[in-house]
DNA sequence: TTGAAAGCGCTAACAG
DNA sequence: CTGTTAGCGCTTTCAA
């Protein structure tokens, strides 16, 4: 029944022009306090919302900051996005985001949503990197003029298409394992969900490969034997711990790199449950840093691939490109360093 | 550099007018084919982005509806989310999507911004229930005329302030316990999270009165030998087998009610690691039916709460407050049954 | 310090 | 079938 309430129906009431009311509602140094307050007043007794669409249309800037992630599950975009709202708000930038449930064409819509609603910037975790399409969705935002920065590291390193932050994880597994080898360990043994379904097993296949070709340059080895798979990426873990129980001690791994750090919670619970003593008689090193909410006697040493340094490190730079005090040329690479966080699962041989 | 290209630009590329352009972009029947095809190549070859501010000042309805969700952690909502998801593409619908994080300034600030950017609806699962703040947010929407539906069931039962669809945990609760009844288990054990961190303490706190309540009911008994406390949601359910394999057999509960999915997975983990046969030996019920990348041998039999049904209850109720097919009043609580997922880890004894 | 007026890009009546 | 004409609610010069 009741129209929404527009400045104008507070500029009625107060008895001054619409405009004055615009200035005050914001604050503006040109408004008397007096009237200020006159128009405040009645802004709020007429349970007045300023109509962002109108303010951002006529303002020629909306504000918003459009965030496309692949989906929810992954551990490492929670804290990131927790990163990009506090740091939005303190920018006032409203944030809006979009999960594309690994469907690329999903994807590409929502971008396209994005690129409609005249958000300022987009902060993307691509589903695929250096593709022929993804290629060409950032054309098309580049020829909208909006900033985009790549959240994660992904697309070729041989062609920078587009700004991006974020950790390699060549480089994180290499830290991973430097990290085993300073604590003289030789025979190593890795837990990974090759076998989850959908674009986990990529993720872990990936890892894995990595794991093998530096483990050579380090002159570790990974034997066949000692790569424990399984199809539960959550608890499969717990059930690695068993087989690897059941193997003769003589021929256990003196550590066991987690592709992954639910992987390496559950081996965690699983060796502590079957009476195995970590790190006292087998290390066992996480991959991600993932937030945890256990603060018991489980605690995983883990290579942080620092999400939320990640997050604020990526915000701050679709910021600078926003704001025009970074230039849109040349492309950024932020890549940052992994860390390892040490707790308690990893011990010297 | 280049400015924005509008409508008016192609009109000018093509030899039309403006609202030529505007009516063949939608493909309005009152336009030739003909021209229809001129327009379109244009607008491609410019590259033209509709302007989604405008269209929607103009056309006076955003096609917008905004989601607001306590934090990307719960397994509850992913697939809620993926239902809203497709129902809203089907619907030409656009979501934008916030998480609070279980921060109540940023929940409220949130929904202003919803308001704000004139979206035709809120899906809303709040921190709380029944209290002054959100009742006063709810009154907000309700006075800018913003249809809302509440997701999950919050609120007190006496004032239905919102239109809500969800299950009743306290059904779900029973019906779990109903289904350990039927097969005639009396002696039960529960796993629980209450010592962990955060919201979650009191989501598990809750449930185990509810489950000491209905128990009773039922005449089964809750031995508090028998119920285990972890405070590693996640994990700690393998720490619990573990505890529960340590007590003398004759001990035993006949069946485990594990408090939600991530207990009950750990538990059954635990348990098969261990060497323990379920559910020959001991039965697990879990809750909450979240969503499971385990294809292997653990397959947990679970109360679901329904999540994708609810989600596309919820958006379906939505939409028809939005179109007008539902009204506004009387408040309108859908209330979904719990279900009993079988699987392989609940026997008869 | 405030008001008047133009316009942001698009839609939607209506007129031609 | 296409062009004309008003707005949508707000910002932003420029006058007064």
């Amino acid at each position: 029944m009741s129209k929404r309430i527009t400045i104008l129906d507070i500029a009625r009431a107060v008895g001054v022009d619409n405009s004055t009311v615009s200035l005050a509602l914001r604050d503006d140094g040109r408004i008397t306090e007096a009237t200020r307050q006159r128009v405040r007043e009645a802004a709020r007794r007429l349970n007045y919302v300023p109509n962002q669409l109108a303010r951002s249309l006529s303002g020629g800037r909306s504000r918003l900051v459009g965030v496309m992630l692949t989906d929810m599950e992954n551990r490492f975009f929670s804290p990131a996005l927790e990163e990009f709202q506090t740091a939005a708000e303190r920018n006032g930038i409203a944030l809006s985001v979009q999960f594309c449930s690994w469907n690329q064409e999903r994807e590409e819509r929502g971008i396209e949503q994005f690129c409609g609603s005249q958000v300022e910037g987009i902060i993307w975790a691509p589903t695929d990197g250096g593709s022929e399409r993804y290629e060409c969705i950032l054309r098309r935002m580049q020829s909208a003029m909006i900033p985009c920065v790549l959240f994660g590291l992904a697309g070729r390193p041989d062609r920078v298409t587009a700004h991006q932050v974020g950790v390699s994880e060549r480089e994180a597994i290499r830290a991973g394992l430097e990290y085993l080898h300073s604590l003289h360990h030789q025979r190593m043994g890795v837990a990974t969900a090759v076998s989850a379904t959908g674009m986990r097993s990529t993720l872990h296949r990936n890892r894995l490969a990595h794991m093998r070709l530096v483990a050579g340059e380090l002159g570790m080895t990974i034997d066949d034997q000692l790569v424990w798979d399984t199809e539960d990426n959550t608890y499969g873990g717990v059930e690695i711990a068993a087989r690897l129980v059941r193997m003769p001690l003589p021929q256990w791994p003196t550590a066991v790199f987690a592709s992954d750090d639910m992987l390496g919670r559950a081996l965690l619970s699983g060796l502590r449950a079957l009476g195995v003593r970590v790190p006292e008689e087998i290390s066992v090193l996480g991959f991600d840093d993932a937030p945890d909410d256990s603060t018991g006697p489980v605690s995983l040493t883990s290579v942080s691939l620092e999400a939320r340094q990640n997050g604020a490190e990526t915000f701050a730079l679709l910021m600078g490109l926003i704001g025009g005090t970074i230039e849109a040329e040349p492309r950024r690479v932020v890549k940052l360093s992994p860390r390892i966080v040490q707790r308690a699962s990893c011990a010297a041989v």
